[in-house]
DNA sequence: CTGTTAGCGCATTCAT
DNA sequence: ATGAATGCGCTAACAG
């Protein structure tokens, strides 16, 4: 690979002169300025970047320290993000990927991610939780994406799970449904008590009389293989008649394991009973039929604000609630 | 952030005696290490990677060019493969996510990953296919991941789509199955073509006369929406009997889809007819159910040997194909 | 407008 | 066993 001197010597100039018209151009005549992008271009000379980022670490490098991605791919699109956000910014970013619950993978993570020098670094999740963060990054400016740390004092941008479930509710309401059946996430995820707030304070503001005592339920945890499971009850004990008209799943997992539980029942949705869900999963829920009614999480969203956040110097500490915009399907 | 002169200065020694101690500290006497040592700790020091770079390039860093990663997820596996096995053997990578069809982009992406200086490039794919190289990488030492290409002569590590369909269909053979229907991916992929011929050949091995005329048919491209209307387009002909037993989808989406289908004409799984697929799709097949009988894409394992293959300096080029291992559910 | 000097953090080489 | 000198590729600061 050539190197500026190489460039500079074929070009018969100094190394200044490619560097000035590399990164200032006008600051060149016009034709020497010519001589020399010829003499580039004939080399196929790329910077160096190492040889950039040594000197007095410019600030213009994002290190993202990415948990437990693999288990949800859906995340990826606030890896994207920040990646495509940072380019367009003239920056760089790197990403080391991990897992939380490995703490001796997580030492190991944090010294490669100082091991670049970064200007700040993105602590991204793959879905909202608590994170520690390790000790030898708590002197790093610092943002968080998809997740909230008791930690430090920083910025986090995460989903606004109570305004995504309350705007959903208020579809329902508005469409007429009387007799809901929830199927929450686990309780010990952060939006699972977001969701139900926002559930509650949509529904009880207009039908707060109507409310049936089993509207409340909560899903099993992990894989959710088995989020549908009191709905599988309730069918067992009355396998004809439903005492509900709308189920809200926690998510479009539940909302997966709903559609063939219902189906293979015989109900037909949402002729029979209407179904929505929440997360709108990149690649799988566009597969529903009929159309999932369901909530997005902003990934791309809080990838490109946690990465704005450095780029333009954002100074505001705690918690950034990023809209979760309706999808509105054929399911209800 | 501290360096080696400072870790130096705070331990009374020379700049060489800290890098020994980090990276031949069997150099040292036993006491200067555990004095120097100390230092490292105290100021929490780690060694700047642009600086270790910039020298002659050691050649123990890859670059990773990501394609549509966005539109597939479940290839998040392969870049994970590549940094869980780079990181073991004490090498680097770093990945550069873009689109091919935006050529521009492509070029920009090709500089970065240059400028990096790798010892290497992976050029990694979320579904198998072919790819154009850009110019520019076309001398630098280069392996494929899922995909192939003809504009350098380079090695692949690819999945055995024939290895994995025929071992699916020697499965459905024993069984018992007779009447196959297939929806077959669209005929333009790489993988579809394999797949069929696996399929053919385990089928016909076995069962050449009792091949029905309407075994073979085509899926619908791209987001797959319309993957299984060849099925609804039957059962709109005859919605009551089947003349089929078991349905063989292209992928698990196609699958999703058909299990969607049947379930909602009345049909069961796998009593009435049985479904088998083809991906298994980290964070969604397994909530398939029943649960699915698919093959799985070895996506870990085609971005372990592509690592391995700069790591272990592997000079071989062409075709490797990696073994999809079948899983096997209650759908059949 | 262009060139020279110096130094970023580190490891290789050679000395002590 | 330890240290000093040198240079990797590049740019900020100064000189001309």
């Amino acid at each position: 690979m050539a190197s500026l001197k190489q460039v500079a010597e074929l070009a018969g100039v100094s190394l200044m002169t490619v560097s000035r018209a590399l990164n200032n151009p006008e600051k060149l005549s016009a034709k020497t300025y010519k001589h020399v992008k010829k003499a580039i271009d004939e080399l196929n000379y790329v910077p160096n970047f190492s040889a950039k980022n040594i000197r007095g670490s410019t600030g213009k490098t994002i290190g993202v320290l990415s948990l437990g991605t693999a288990t949800t791919p859906f995340s990826v699109e606030i890896i994207l993000a920040i990646e495509k956000t940072v380019r367009q910014h003239g920056w760089h970013s790197f990403v080391i990927n991990t897992f939380e619950d490995d703490k001796q993978e997580m030492e190991q993570a944090a010294e490669r991610l100082l091991s670049y020098r970064p200007a700040g670094i993105i602590v991204a999740r793959n879905g909202l939780k608590e994170v520690k963060i390790p000790q030898k990054l708590r002197n790093i400016p610092m943002v968080l994406s998809n997740c909230v740390t008791n930690d430090v004092d920083v910025a986090s941008y995460i989903p606004n799970d109570f305004q995504g479930q309350f705007d959903l509710t208020e579809l329902l309401v508005k469409k007429g449904y009387k007799k809901p059946l929830c199927m929450y996430i686990p309780e010990d995820a952060i939006a699972a008590k977001e969701r139900k707030n926002g559930f509650e304070k949509a529904w009880f503001n207009q039908l707060s009389p109507q409310i049936p005592e089993q509207h409340f339920m909560i899903g099993t945890p992990h894989t959710y293989e088995n989020g549908a499971k009191p709905l599988e009850k309730l069918l067992e004990n009355n396998s004809k008649k439903l005492d509900f008209d709308i189920i809200v799943c926690g998510n479009d997992r539940i909302a997966f394991l709903t559609y063939q539980l219902l189906l293979s029942r015989g109900f037909r949705i949402p002729e029979d009973v209407a179904v929505v869900g929440y997360d709108n999963m990149v690649g799988v829920t566009h597969l529903f039929q009929p159309s999932l009614t369901t909530v997005q999480l902003p990934h791309y969203e809080m990838g490109k604000q946690a990465a704005l956040h450095f780029i333009e110097g954002r100074n505001s500490i705690g918690e950034n609630l990023i809209t979760c915009p309706l999808i509105i399907g054929q399911s209800c």
